[in-house]
DNA sequence: ATGAAAGCGCTAACAA
DNA sequence: TTGTTAGCGCTTTCAT
């Protein structure tokens, strides 16, 4: 076993509160720095967080939640958010949950038990009450990229309805009147988002509304290649379409080359999220790009100011006069990856 | 702050121990079993991982050190390791090291200080130096995917060179003679290896070896597409390309698609790693697939047995007569996803 | 600036 | 089976 303050205490003839001091920054004498220092090198001490974190109760340690950890978007986020957190001194401890809501309250337990500081939240389930239990304690939880009633928390998020308005409404300028669009899961947040930007850049430009041009994925790629499927089996005369995430945008692209049509010839279309993917498609994929590196930056520090801040944790507490609770929402924009996948009519 | 093991014990009037019996799966009696579980539910007791991890001295953490978390091929291993880990009770703490060897050797002093009990690592840096400290203090390490010397541990890795053979012997049997080659940096294992496929395939099929149908790019989407513009200008004539990573793959294909070279008519490609960017390329990619969950299952298993088998750590022991450590190298088979990015020559 | 001592919440002897 | 007690390695008053 390795070394602890109390043989370095030994070594030194120095107290505990001497080393605890020093290895804390505080103020010691240069002749016991130095000496503290030989002893600390010799023992190969290391100072155990474990120990730290039980008397301070602050474990320095934040828990992650993600519906996939395999998932570029996301993969993206945690990467960021991992590193800016560590180079703060916090680990993460990071929980996949597979989509499943279940298995995300499990999470939220299993990091709760585990003493984390605070946690980053991509909600997958609907029901806020596997958080309260978090909520009660104090800690504080951010929310990315979905919101969620009833669970006091700062949150992280994209315009999605203005992406998706922006998208359409380009195909729209390029002369498109017959545009489909394979929506996400009625019941993810930012699904239902993009599907009202969709429809509201329909509508505003006096195109009239068509249900059978929005069909319903699941944000998988064989969900994308289904819907695809459908929506041109429905709609041969359709002239683009607009995919709502990137998984679901490989499965369009996959069935899409499996039928043979040709794109932007036959078939305008715009894709969502990797950029990678867009570049390396044939034609280069116009695509909506989210920005993960802000939204990883924006939660951490959210985070960070949170947990080292004066404002405790807005429990119920007032913010200035009114009778809103201290809760944060930023909404950052989306931005647009010009390919070659969309065709101009010349009107 | 929450209950403690004190408060259950006050509340239904026993003593600590038999709170710590019941909670540790130890016999109590049914009447007290009750009074627990009651106070428990009242006073919304959760144990506190921190404190018995101090004093057993096993955190039941398992920590990560990965390249990349924004790579698909960990990110779908972490993913699947993370999962298994949890199912038994582990937490794990990933880092990411941006395929930086400082940052390696930061992220295992950072894991070493939070008393993981464990570490599964892909290495980046060839120096052992950073691993010494946690292999001093009997903690069990898996490496995956790439090999360290001066590192007693159990290694997970991949048949790359036979992967590589394999790829490459499937172009000499349709014809291809003119075989390019992007390679990864000399100074990784499985790029290493995986050139050595290459020239194996080369050579036993009697073809004569062009040193400039090898270009090496640094297995990034970059390098891939800088790789595959300096080998088409070096060798107009090459027929097929075998491509060894996912990274490299995708800025190959993306360079491709700029010069407008159509494959596989005037060039055959074979890639790596992601079925799912293999499928939805036009035409369809063939690629050398790598078993991400097995490698997972592989490591995470051989983890917790060190963990928790009896065998406490092969220090200086030694196994059986020989003077062997008592280490596990398992090496996994690729597959072959057959796409229609390779043209047959009629011989 | 330094030391002594208490205690964070838990487990593990040892006794009863 | 249950209770008592002594720490795990650290931080943190409170003296000095």
């Amino acid at each position: 076993m390795g070394a602890t303050m109390k043989d370095i205490a030994k070594r030194t003839g120095l107290g505990l509160a001497t080393i605890s001091s020093y290895l804390n920054g505080g103020n010691v004498r240069e002749k016991n720095r130095i000496k503290i220092e030989e002893a600390i090198e010799e023992l190969h001490f290391e100072v155990n967080e474990v120990a730290r974190g039980l008397k301070t109760n602050r474990t320095k340690t934040i828990g992650i939640v993600i519906p996939e950890l395999n998932n570029i978007f996301f993969a993206e986020i945690i990467t960021e958010a991992e590193d800016i957190l560590r180079s703060h001194g916090y680990a993460t401890m990071i929980c996949d949950c597979r989509s499943d809501a279940e298995r995300e309250k499990e999470a939220v337990d299993f990091l709760y038990h585990r003493r984390v500081d605070g946690l980053i939240v991509m909600p997958t389930g609907s029901s806020a009450s596997g958080f309260q239990k978090f909520v009660r304690s104090g800690k504080p939880i951010v929310m990315i990229d979905r919101k969620m009633k009833g669970v006091p928390c700062d949150c992280i998020l994209v315009d999605n309805e203005g992406a998706a308005m922006d998208a359409v409404e380009r195909l729209i300028q390029k002369g498109h009147r017959k545009i489909g669009m394979i929506a996400g899961p009625e019941d993810v947040y930012t699904a239902r988002e993009r599907q009202e930007g969709y429809q509201k850049a329909i509508q505003r430009n006096g195109i009239i509304f068509d249900e059978s041009l929005v069909v319903r994925g699941n944000y998988t790629i064989a969900g994308g290649a289904a819907a695809m499927r459908r929506l041109r089996e429905a709609n041969p005369d359709m002239t683009a379409v607009f995919i709502s995430n990137y998984e679901m945008t490989v499965g369009a692209m996959m069935e899409i080359n499996d039928l043979g049509i040709r794109v932007p010839d036959e078939l305008s279309v715009i894709g969502f999220d990797n950029i990678d993917f867009a570049k390396a498609s044939v034609p280069r994929l116009s695509i909506v790009t989210q920005p993960t590196a802000q939204i990883a930056r924006a939660a951490a520090d959210t985070l960070i100011e949170k947990l080292t801040g004066k404002a405790p944790v807005p429990n119920d507490s007032q913010d200035d006069a009114d009778g809103e609770p201290t809760t944060l929402t930023v909404t950052l924009k989306t931005g647009f990856v010009e390919g070659r996948s969309v065709r101009r009519f010349d009107v």
